[in-house]
DNA sequence: GTTTGTGAACAGATTCACAGCT
DNA sequence: AGCTGTGAATCTGTTCACAAAC
């Protein structure tokens, strides 16, 4: 299931997809859910889903049709199958093992935040390069040195790592990260990192959305 | 300086700035200070810091062209001068009062992160809505049932909330932290929220950002 | 000579509007 | 009759390329 295969293109999809159409995905793919959980069950059109997200019907349409024909013309989306659908598209119709690196407050945080896991988003390990708190643990995970990284990696088939050091540390992390095979990383420290090509890097930067809050505040 | 001055529009500028340009200006910022540190006071060009940031060099001119002329034409911009103009453009040249809601694993970690404060923003109360956890202190901040914001954000002044409370709960909070008369909210709660004209949300969706790795990672 | 600031060209994303299917 | 899927039009943001300033 969590196979690597080598091809360079798996399937014969995806026409080029914009990032903004992929992220509105996981928001639909939410709403679905809860609609689920509430037992509800008709079909869902575009229109409706417009009201619940907030976006145009003509871009809920636009963003699903990149990946297929999901909806029935005159009825609307089935909740069902298209969760599964977006499930695939995703790539969360399976279990991610994830490496936590750098056990500060934020970092302490992700540990014990059950958003992810209940999604399949496992933090399965954790790495720090203070000593002090090598051995320490956080319910099964215990806190190892940063050079165990690429052994562990391999040891637990970690797929991604979540990256929550301080900016000084990242790209040292990132690059041993890398080299741990890693080809996914969600950076939260405040700064600008190289990866190279076939390593995918998605950055939160906290600073920036307060600061674009404060913008907002004063400019409007 | 907090002044709440009254008027529509303020100055004379903002033709529209797209929004991607003032979170860009948070990096610029950012490498200005960094260098500032590092002793650097020669002019800086587009040209450096498109280097520095990734991003093109036409990009930093027209961004920066967006809200003046900053730069001298054949030498670069003045790297102490730059950042006091973008500081008051950004709106961080003072202090903002900020409230914490929802004092769970990742309110903690927002409540001891050094990297708000040390830029002039101040978590200074913090609120949560179960009982169990009114009187707990962190730091010199003491956690108050959330029916206490609006008392607390007129007598500290508090021009922000971060709201950090599940999905379910999010949109009750953020409708009284909007009576407790709260301009601007950034939300870490992953649900779809509505707020009155005049108010300013911001969203950070670690669901999102982590779906988004997935998929790049499944279909690239 | 160098680098900004900016019209004009370009690229990308969103919305419109309707043909095509159920 | 109703709603999707999609070309075409529109809107928004980015890059080009060069005249103006130093």
């Amino acid at each position: 299931m969590a196979d690597s295969d080598p091809q360079p293109r798996p399937m014969i999809k995806v026409p080029r997809i914009p990032p903004m159409t992929v992220r509105r995905l996981s928001t639909y793919y939410r709403i679905l859910r809860t609609l689920e959980a509430l037992g509800d069950s008709e079909p869902l059109s575009s229109e409706r889903m417009s009201h619940l997200t907030g976006f145009t019907a003509a871009q809920v349409r636009r963003d699903l049709a990149y990946f297929g024909s999901f909806g029935k013309r005159g009825v609307g989306y089935d909740i069902q199958e298209l969760q599964l659908s977006l499930r695939s598209i995703l790539g969360i119709d399976r279990q991610w093992a994830i490496a936590l690196v750098g056990v500060g407050n934020l970092g302490m945080a992700l540990l014990s935040y059950r958003g992810f896991s209940s999604q399949g988003f496992h933090i399965t390990s954790a790495f720090d390069s203070d000593a002090t708190k090598h051995g320490r643990r956080f319910g099964s995970i215990v806190v190892r040195p940063v050079e165990d990284l690429p052994r562990v990696a391999g040891e637990e088939n970690i797929q991604m790592a979540i990256v929550t050091v301080p900016p000084a540390e990242a790209q040292r992390v990132v690059d041993q990260v890398v080299a741990a095979g890693i080809k996914g990383i969600l950076n939260f420290a405040p700064t600008q990192l190289q990866v190279p090509k076939g390593v995918w890097l998605v950055r939160v930067d906290l600073s920036i959305e307060i600061e674009y809050l404060s913008y907002l505040l004063t400019n409007s």
